[in-house]
DNA sequence: CAGAAGATCCGTCAAAAGTG
DNA sequence: CACTTTTGACGGATCTTCTG
């Protein structure tokens, strides 16, 4: 229970040897075998009643940092991800690379050509390519693909700007005038029409004026619903990253501490030995 | 080697914190 | 103040390690 009831017993996880893993699974195990009798009794909710809040590891981090030169601060983009593969990452084509949810990597050329390749997949050569041909296609060098996850009906979702990409596992029968590509074991993608400026994740949505029936109004509220986990479950990775790098950054800091306590010591006992009359 | 126990990861919910 | 973002809590799934 690290950071709740901080002001009473603020316990570093350094100190605790959770150095590594599910802190919050181990604080849980923790409140629960505290008073295993009393622990049927206080329920979730007037448990978090009692647990008091801390600012966000992006501000105690940024204040580390401005404290300690050596601590790199959290920045709002995620850099670079450790996994992609450099052969991917040295194309010559300007490229934008993403990885999915599910370890696929998108990268996205100039002119709107996408290209996926399989995490199994011997890079560049393992890439699919498909080409974008709606004509109001973004202007180069500014191709953003905003969310990767996948959808409720198992498939593989991404969307670019004006176009949302549906990869399917097996051939489907798509709508032939959006296939864009679907050839031998490729999987088959789907490109649905543009849409306006509509927020992340919003495609092929009514405006809610013109939603009357109860079942768009559900189908609405669904797809409202799956919009949410969806950006939940990326701000949720997000956080979890987060959160092992402020740990990492404590846990770099008690090292320096300890480096620096142990010369201060060893520097106090050889001032005591000069300054000290010796006796023989 | 099978099962138990522990560790780790992930998705979801709910509430606090942040923002315009 | 409404809306969005962040994060603790929780439970389930999967992997790893331990033990008889």
């Amino acid at each position: 229970m690290w950071w709740h009831q901080h002001n009473l017993c603020f316990r570093h996880p350094v100190e605790e040897d959770y150095s590594s893993g599910d802190l919050d699974k181990k604080v849980a195990t923790i409140a629960e075998t505290d008073d295993s009798a009393d622990s049927e009794v206080i329920d979730s909710h007037k448990r978090r009643e009692i647990l008091s809040r801390r600012p966000s590891y992006r501000k105690i981090l940024n204040e580390l940092s401005s404290d300690v030169p050596g601590i790199p601060k959290i920045e709002e983009e995620k850099s670079e991800e450790e996994g992609t593969p450099p052969n991917i990452a040295t194309m010559a084509v300007p490229t934008s690379i993403y990885q999915t949810s599910t370890g696929q990597y998108i990268a996205i050329a100039q002119g709107g050509t996408i290209q996926i390749s399989n995490p199994g997949s011997d890079g560049v050569q393992g890439l699919q390519a498909l080409t974008m041909t709606n004509s109001g296609a973004p202007p180069p060098g500014a191709t953003i693909v905003q969310y990767a996850a996948q959808s409720a009906d198992g498939t593989q979702q991404f969307f670019v700007p004006g176009s949302q990409v549906v990869v399917q596992d097996e051939e489907t029968d798509l709508a032939p005038s959006h296939m864009a590509a679907a050839t031998g074991d490729m999987p088959t993608y789907q490109i649905r029409a543009p849409t306006t400026a509509l927020p992340q994740g919003v495609v092929m949505a009514a405006s809610p004026g013109s939603l009357h029936s109860p079942q768009q109004l559900a189908e609405e509220a669904t797809r409202k619903r799956e919009l949410r986990l969806m950006k939940n479950r990326e701000a949720a990775k997000e956080c979890r990253r987060r959160k092992k790098e402020y740990v990492k950054c404590l846990e770099s800091r008690v090292a320096v501490l300890e480096v620096q306590n142990k010369k201060l010591i060893e520097e106090l006992e050889t001032l005591k030995d000069i300054c000290s009359p010796k006796t023989d």
